[in-house]
DNA sequence: TTGTAGGCGTTATCAC
DNA sequence: GTGATAACGCCTACAA
């Protein structure tokens, strides 16, 4: 075995400052009894040896680790950075350590659950586009606290906290007839993610319901490149429509660049944009676009709270699904026409 | 003390499977001798129980948590985010768990170096702006190999992985002057940035060994809106430079979007822009920003070198200070006058 | 206020 | 091939 011990340990200390190791242990835990000249000869020796107090046995004794793993399925769109960054800090706040695990997709979330359970992890974040039911299954069994982040599956284990997409849609349709707008397009994100099928979903409801004909539908990915190709689809021929509804963001703005760069058309004179999430480069001047703000801070902040509940013990219950409303910011690709 | 026991032992496992403990660790241990029949008795009741090998123990035992820590310090600049996620794929991959920390500023790296030693982690990455030399410091006295991610500091605990800054600020005089340009700006990043004081000092180099004047410097952030407000004030006045270069891409972005919808000036047309990073946006057809690859995976398989040698057993040198170029490539904000 | 002793869940070593 | 047994570093009764 490797004995390449790197690091005192409070029998060390205890042996250097000659007294106890429980004396050591007691220093270092808040409000325990040891007198003022002990602590002094432990810190002493503390300080001399360079020691922390290691966490990994105090995990076996109390069956917690207080460690929360994040896993994530890509960074490439901010939202989900920001979201991750959020997380993060205010976990650390709240004394949390934070295990971050990447996966590729929902399926290969199965491959790292028995290295969060080996971890003996208090709690899971899963900040995934899809995160498969069977997957969900699978957590249940290990039976550690989790949250999916804008999936909405629930089981006795699984809470959920997700932005009203289909609100927003709704919202979409109504400002887009307010600005003129009389035919329509939406820029899918990729099949099976409930985003982007929830976004479909209201902004076709709307549609309908106001008694407008389908919108068209191109897509198949939340990045930029597929935006660009599928406006470019969508807009070249002569029945290209007044209004275009992006999945999220990326989308949109990859869109704009199509019809700008490559179609020669103005936005919004020609095509209005809307797009989802309220990342920043919607917010730079060079797009100006109207977008949907998806509110991680306050996503994180209800996702604290269930945890909080969770993990507590003994653990109180706790809304299992919360909806956080998209807020409509309206900006220059909607712009009513001059 | 709580014993809210959740997760099934080995000894619950070798009690249900009628087999002692050790013949269940020598189960999950690769290569130890079990017969097919012992096993199978194993695996039975570990299913039964959804029993997870714990690794906690194995930490106390062997001084190795297999874990890495990333310290971070703001992901609002999509390289960074980058980075953090191709460090946790390839970090996974060779069998090691990410713990994630923020920091707000170099400073506040002390606040977490307790956390860090007290969850033993084996390697400590700091993707930092700025990491402070008494953070290095302090660092070194818990002897535990770190890698410092963009900062050139080094001791006999912490080695680097820098782009090469300086060079690539020499190269864009020379392409600015080769476009043409004859008067010259520099918007910075925030000072104290090794970054940005390298790309500022080889700027300038070059352009005095070439007997040009030194370039207006102005700046403080490495943001868009620090971009923005930036080259408005350097360019409004009747003595604007034909050419800047960019602490990063967010900045020049920033400063893009400011010259053509403030001052309705064209780029490259009236003042060309050079960038440093090639994040996602440079090459979105809006910007089509003229930069520098910051090169995140390069930096980062260096960076798993440097951390396989120095985690190994026994530890082996490597190189401490590692440079990677960064590589030009020309986009439409350098573009020849026509 | 202090020290002693037992145990948390593993791995490694040793007889059998 | 198998089962005791002793660590690992800490926390927590309990006794002094």
């Amino acid at each position: 075995m490797n004995r390449l011990k790197k690091y005192a340990s409070s029998t060390d200390v205890a042996r250097l400052a000659g007294v106890s190791q429980s004396a050591v242990s007691r220093t270092y835990k808040p409000g325990a009894s040891v007198s003022e000249e002990t602590r002094a000869k432990v810190l002493a020796a503390a300080q001399q040896l360079d020691y922390r107090p290691s966490m990994i046995p105090r995990i076996m004794l109390t069956h917690r680790s207080n460690l929360v793993a994040i896993v994530i399925g890509g960074m490439y769109n901010p939202f989900y950075s920001v979201v991750l960054e959020q997380f993060t800090i205010r976990l650390q706040a709240a004394g949390w350590q934070v295990l971050l695990l990447h996966v590729d997709s929902g399926h290969s979330f199965d491959a790292v659950i028995p290295r969060l359970a080996s971890y003996r992890v208090d709690a899971i974040v899963s900040a995934l586009a899809v995160l498969a039911p069977e997957s969900a299954a699978e957590l249940a069994r290990f039976r550690i606290p989790t949250i999916s982040f804008n999936t909405p599956v629930k089981n006795e284990w699984l809470s959920s906290v997700c932005c009203d997409n289909w609100g927003a849609a709704r919202t979409a349709v109504d400002l887009f007839l307010a600005r003129g707008a009389r035919s329509f397009g939406y820029i899918a994100g990729p099949a099976g993610s409930p985003a982007n099928e929830e976004r479909l979903g209201g902004f076709r409801e709307r549609l309908r319901e106001l008694g407008h004909p389908d919108p068209i539908v191109i897509g198949g990915h939340f990045r930029y490149e597929g935006g660009y190709a599928s406006a470019l689809q969508m807009c070249r021929g002569p029945d290209r429509p007044d209004a275009i509804f992006c999945a999220n963001d990326l989308v949109a703005i990859g869109a704009i660049d199509a019809l700008r760069k490559e179609l020669r058309l103005d936005v919004p004179g020609d095509v209005m944009i809307a797009g989802f999430d309220d990342i920043p480069a919607a917010g730079y001047a060079g797009y100006d676009l109207t977008t949907f703000v998806h509110d991680g801070k306050r996503m994180v902040d209800e996702s604290l709270k269930i945890l909080a509940a969770a993990t507590a013990s003994p653990p109180e219950p706790h809304e299992a699904r919360i909806v956080v409303p998209a807020i409509l910011i309206e900006r220059g690709t909607t712009a009513p026409r001059p």
